[in-house]
DNA sequence: ATATCGATTATCT
DNA sequence: GATAATCGATATG
């Protein structure tokens, strides 16, 4: 499912602005058997949609400060997910620097706006209150996940980021060389 | 360019 | 009571 994500669009739509951006970066978590995953400790009321149907929106918030975006990927009563780390804005984007509070000071700076799975919340208003739940299937929701037909280009896979467990696990999905992929650009040597 | 640290709260042990 | 699927500011080279 992380790799069918990549280069798909997400989508919120609301009155009449529309924020639409490329997803460029995800991060499978497997559920019980994956140590890293929210799901790992079994069903609790907080991780509930990783255990229901596929396609729905689990948000989590995370360090006091942000909130995360995954997509439920496996049939009801068993988890899974994948989580959103990097997008490349297409639509809206004076709207998404507004939600951010930043002011952008050229196209070098678009990726503060989407590079991240907490900025990427922020800058599409993404709240456990408002969107945990959410049928991310379905344009008729306020936040889905469209296809524009776009071809993902080549992938790259590498271990997941930010994490203490299960660290040697390659499950984190990248379009290769897309500036709006987090972390540094010249990562460190050895 | 890299390293360190504080913010701030839901969730689980 | 400890920790966390992060970010931005600050310090240092």
């Amino acid at each position: 499912m992380a790799r069918e994500l990549l280069g798909k669009v997400l989508v919120r739509d609301g009155g009449k602005l529309r924020l639409a951006a490329r997803i460029v970066e995800v991060e499978a978590y497997l559920g019980q058997n994956d140590p890293a995953s929210h799901s790992a400790v079994g069903k609790t009321a907080r991780t509930a949609v990783l255990f229901g149907p596929p396609g729905y929106a689990y948000v989590y918030f995370i360090y006091g400060n942000h909130y995360c975006l995954n997509v439920s990927c496996e049939p009801e009563g068993k988890a899974g997910g994948v989580l959103f780390r990097g997008l490349e804005p297409l639509a809206g984007i004076e709207e998404m620097a507004r939600a951010r509070r930043i002011l952008l000071q050229g196209p070098r700076d678009l990726p503060r706006l989407t590079s991240g799975p907490g900025r990427l919340a922020e800058a599409f208003g993404i709240t456990r209150a408002r969107d945990n739940g959410c049928d991310l299937t379905s344009p008729k929701s306020g936040l889905w996940i469209g296809d524009d037909g776009f071809p993902p280009g080549k992938i790259e896979i590498t271990p997941r980021i930010g994490i203490s467990k299960a660290t040697d696990r390659r499950l984190r999905y990248i379009l290769a060389g897309n500036p709006f992929v987090s972390g540094r650009k010249t990562p460190a040597r050895d």
